[in-house]
DNA sequence: TATGACGCTCTCTTTTTGGTTAGTATAATT
DNA sequence: AATTATACTAACCAAAAAGAGAGCGTCATA
């Protein structure tokens, strides 16, 4: 049995080129760390390695300066190095960084508005299944 | 030297329990093949699993199936399943999935108006590395 | 009789991710 | 003279995620 084709989407851009980068910028931008990182930056406009550290619950050294250097090299943050020793690294977010946060403002909104009805749509599906 | 301590964030919600479910959720549902099929189904109100595996490029069955139960589970999309041979099998999105899509909205197109931006910044940054 | 369609599940392998530990430089502190 | 603080980098290893491929049950088509 054939099925019909499947219609066009009506999405304003169906460029693949383009929809594979903002997939891959969506990914990328979407990580648990970055976002978390994003928050804390947002919320103090100036942090140094580790206050960010402190701030972010359970960050690894590594996951920290991995995150870090990531959104530094997508525009999102900007790293100034004081020469003093012991060294003093401050991290900011970019103007472009700022708008991604107030852009995921809305899902973390979402995410804390629906909290109860995803808790409660979970429990109900594994009520079900254990049926 | 000792730092002064990092100042309270003054983010409305600052509950822990609440944050790390919130982090958890954002996490499970910021994922690339959610975001991809939430989009597909936004589209298209109705498919079958494989006119969206037909939509999502490569995506694999199993990644499919995957996502779809957790979506299901979240109580994003619901699953109608016609008990005739060979199977079919219908997804459409909720009221909390469509609502989850268009807040996903903002960091969509977000992502498609600072594509250059970050291509620039990437660029640049990869170019001062080599030096 | 063989093949394909559908919506999966199961297993195996590869890739990616993340944690841990150790090390670096140098000035100030104990 | 030893320790502490800072912001990392590098190496190694375990765990988790994802990809590849086979199989399944049944009906319609070739």
């Amino acid at each position: 049995m054939k099925q019909p084709p499947v219609p066009v989407k009506p999405w304003p851009e169906s460029d693949p080129a383009v929809d594979a980068l903002v997939t891959e910028v969506i990914g990328r931008v979407a990580d648990k760390w970055t976002m978390l990182v994003l928050e804390v930056l947002a919320d103090h406009s100036e942090l140094r390695f580790t206050q960010i550290s402190r701030l972010v619950p359970d960050v690894s050294q590594k996951m920290l300066t991995q995150t870090l250097r990531q959104m530094e090299r997508d525009g999102l943050v900007v790293r100034t190095v004081f020469p003093v020793v012991p060294p003093r690294v401050e991290y900011r977010l970019t103007d472009l960084g700022l708008s991604l946060g107030a852009a995921f403002c809305g899902v973390w909104r979402w995410a804390e508005e629906n909290l109860r009805r995803i808790e409660a749509a979970r429990a109900e599906f594994d009520a079900r299944q254990k049926r």
